[in-house]
DNA sequence: GTAGGGTTAG
């Protein structure tokens, strides 16, 4: 066989290769291997469909080996392997191989393809340069040029002048004409009219009269133009023109439906699914993305599962790609209603994983805050991105895992990534866990110099952070200048308000962002319902509650929780009872957390130890219940139900967390106590809390004769008995300062949490170092500083 | 050997 026959035959084959889904790489190798061994050596096409097999089959080195062979002047090896690279996402290696190939042996292709390049990674001004050194050297353009070009401009989507300058030079060139060209010159007019500080619709209008002048329209023209109105806010331009379609473009009706889904016009997007199928049109993998995404966006859970069930109906042999889009989709779905189970199992059986998938699954678990799951995710992917570290520090520190979070954050930053506001949001949050205003502080100040604090989620961050550190103030001002808001920005400060006692101020809040027009949700009722009943404004909160069906909000267990709570506080018990008769669901365990707690401030024991038991039955291993019922039987003097209570709950095993209790002192002291003896480090507390207490008294503060010691495990408290009456462990009731102004208690905060001030404030005032053992942690407290570390 | 529209993870 001659050369040219030889050549001929190895073509043949690889096409076969090409021909295949996926494409056949091993095959193509085995061939590649026969060349070399028959000494045949590839050029031309030959080779150049072999680069392309390598490159599509992620082999790129087997195809770099094959391009350092390629003499310089093969000026269409250089080209392809160009494309290709920027096909497979490498634009290092495409600028390389274009960088290295010398002036005078590149031809107007090879520009063509890095400028092309350069669009697909986003990168419109690099674009635009070699765009102009290409021009500067004198090299032609051609109406792939200036398609490429356009696409550079409509990235960059604010530079209308060079459109028109584009525009004039396409009609000298008598390009005025071509499709392609006048498709992309739409599309950069569309994206510049989306700009701020330009005339939108004049630069529509302008589109508009191209895209009716274009000789010859194909089914990217209609797409562009329907998009441009879609971005522009005008759905029913939108509409107006596909309805006015005369054949069938699958693309544009899906542009059609993804535009629905942005505005929000969820049942208009559905709409059209169906007419698609009335139709009989052609649905792909973008039509079932948007309307999966859409179900998981509008909480429409049915329809999704719906669109799940008519896939694995229709679509018989669905391709890789298909799956693997519509898979992502779909487990989004499951785990946004948190359904991880399903979720898993797609995400097990996909034949082909991206990114995309991995970060899908990932924020998933941590939604439902299975973070052991998400921990094994994110340590078993192999390839992160931003994202990834985004969902895994925001879900450590959404978690309580605040530590964690930060560890996360500094991870992060060492491998070289450049966080992003979200992780940045992440981070404060991690702090606000903590309790760590120091690293609050920094983070702030990293945040204004990167720009990050026009960031919506980080400012709304920023507040909470400032108020569970207690510095109310900061966060008032940060929620004062922060310069975008939502409702999100108003719940954290009316909650910072109430998280202070300043239940009133939080009311007024409340009805301040009412006049701002600025509309409650969920979380606003709850956290105004949670003020109203710390302040004890029953007559409001009743009030606030009542209008929530007015918002189109039905409340749910939470706010009828704190509705109890509320009431039960004030002693309502009877009001409470008919709420809960009211209720559209049983009462669960938050309900019935609410009135245990109301009893014990009351000493309602009928109604008490139906609450207990019924939160035994349904938490058996919570170690509240048991605390709020023996609490209530201290408050009551009945030791010998105290002790019953405790032996119950050691005969049951169960553990009792470490907590604390943190007195809010309205002159601005904070005073934070103990109320556990469970570990001999949270003990020796107690000794440092005596001498807490001998600096109150130096300073005018006068325990009430009400504290009892009714909260200590047996031995120590009849030790505290047995010593001093008033060496306390936890404090109930309302402690009377010199000034007049009083102490509001709060009980059972974890030690992750508010009462890492406590410790720090501690340790300020007695001078001593603290260690406090959280689990598998310990924290060391010293000078009003907390360092964390690993207890084993 | 080059280009062009629609999607999915916070």
């Amino acid at each position: 066989m001659n050369v040219r026959a030889l050549a001929n035959h190895y073509a043949a084959q690889l096409s076969i290769c090409c021909s295949l889904s996926p494409i056949n790489c091993t095959l193509a190798r085995a061939i590649h291997a026969h060349m070399i061994t028959s000494g045949f050596r590839p050029w031309g096409h030959i080779l150049n469909r072999l680069i392309d097999i390598y490159c599509k089959s992620s082999k790129i080195g087997y195809a770099r080996q094959l391009f350092d062979a390629i003499p310089k002047p093969d000026i269409v090896a250089r080209t392809t392997f160009i494309a290709t690279y920027s096909s497979m996402g490498n634009l290092k290696l495409a600028e390389e191989i274009f960088n290295e190939t010398p002036l005078v042996m590149r031809d107007t292709v090879s520009y063509n393809a890095m400028i092309t390049a350069y669009s697909h990674h986003d990168d419109g001004h690099a674009a635009i340069e070699l765009f102009r050194e290409m021009k500067q050297e004198g090299f032609s353009c051609d109406n792939f040029t200036f398609s490429s070009v356009l696409s550079a401009l409509a990235i960059i989507a604010d530079d209308e002048k060079q459109c028109q300058q584009l525009h004039c030079e396409v009609i000298k060139l008598g390009l005025g004409t071509v499709t392609s060209v006048l498709n992309a010159l739409i599309c950069a007019y569309v994206h510049c009219a989306s700009a701020p500080q330009v005339s939108s619709s004049l630069l529509m209008s302008a589109a508009r009269k191209l895209f009716d002048e274009v000789p010859q329209r194909d089914e990217t023209s209609w797409t562009i133009m329907i998009t441009g109105y879609v971005r522009n806010n005008d759905l029913s331009a939108a509409r107006g023109l596909l309805d006015g379609m005369t054949e069938n473009i699958e693309v544009a009706w899906n542009a059609m439906i993804s535009g629905y889904v942005h505005h929000g016009y969820y049942e208009a997007a559905f709409d059209m699914f169906r007419k698609m199928h009335s139709r009989g049109i052609l649905k792909d993998a973008y039509t079932y993305t948007s309307l999966i995404s859409a179900s998981s966006n509008a909480g429409l859970f049915r329809y999704g599962k719906q669109l799940h069930a008519y896939i694995l109906r229709t679509e018989v042999q669905p391709s890789k790609d298909f799956l693997l889009s519509v898979n992502n989709a779909l487990v989004t779905l499951y785990s946004t209603f948190g359904k991880l189970v399903e979720a898993r199992v797609i995400f097990d059986k996909m034949p082909l994983k991206d990114i995309v998938s991995w970060n899908s699954i990932l924020s998933g678990y941590v939604n439902v805050g299975c973070i052991e799951e998400a921990k094994t995710i994110f340590s078993d992917m192999l390839e992160k991105n931003l994202l990834t570290w985004t969902v895994m520090i925001s879900g450590l520190a959404q978690h309580g895992f605040g530590e964690e979070g930060l560890k996360l954050f500094n991870q992060m930053k060492l491998e070289g990534l450049e966080p992003c506001d979200y992780a940045y949001a992440g981070a404060v949050k991690s702090c606000a866990v903590l309790g760590s205003l120091e690293n609050g502080r920094q983070l702030h100040s990293q945040i204004i110099q990167l720009g990050h604090h026009s960031s919506l989620s980080v400012g709304n961050v920023l507040i909470t952070m400032y108020a569970r550190c207690g510095v109310v103030e900061s966060a008032y001002s940060m929620f004062q200048t922060t310069p975008y808001v939502d409702s999100v920005t108003w719940n954290a400060m009316i909650a910072a308000l109430a998280q202070h006692g300043h239940g009133v101020q939080a009311v007024q809040l409340y009805e301040e962002m009412l006049k701002e027009d600025i509309l409650p949700d969920r979380i606003t009722f709850l956290t105004v319902l949670s003020a109203c009943s710390h302040a004890g404004l029953v007559k409001e909160g009743r009030y606030y509650f009542g209008t929530m069906d007015g918002y189109g909000i039905t409340p749910g267990e939470d706010h009828y929780a704190r509705m109890v709570d509320l009431l039960c506080r004030a002693g309502m018990f009877s009001e409470a009872k008919s709420l809960i008769e009211s209720m559209p669901f049983k009462p669960g365990a938050p309900i019935w957390e609410a009135i245990l707690a109301g009893c014990r401030i009351h000493g309602n024991i009928d109604l008490g130890i139906e609450a207990a038991e019924r939160l035994f039955e349904l938490m058996p291993q919570h170690d509240g219940t048991y605390i709020l019922l023996s609490n209530m039987y201290a408050t009551l003097g009945q030791w010998e139900d105290v002790a019953k209570v405790r032996k119950l709950m050691r005969e049951r095993g169960v553990k009792k967390e470490p907590g604390c209790s943190w007195i809010e002192v309205e002159n601005k002291v904070h005073v934070f106590l103990v109320d556990d003896t469970v570990h001999p480090e949270v003990q020796a507390v107690y000794k440092y809390l005596e001498k807490l207490v001998f600096e109150m008294r130096k300073l005018g503060y006068i325990p009430d004769t009400k504290f009892v010691l009714h909260d200590m495990e047996s031995e120590y408290k009849e030790h505290a008995l047995s010593t001093h009456s008033e060496k306390l462990a936890v404090v109930y009731g309302i402690m009377k300062l010199p000034n007049g102004s009083s102490i509001r208690v709060f009980k059972n905060l974890r030690i992750c949490g508010d009462c890492h001030n406590a410790f720090k404030f501690i340790s300020k005032v007695v001078e001593r170092e603290i260690v406090v053992r959280d689990g598998k942690r310990f924290h060391h407290f010293r000078h009003g500083e907390c360092s964390c570390g690993d207890y084993w």
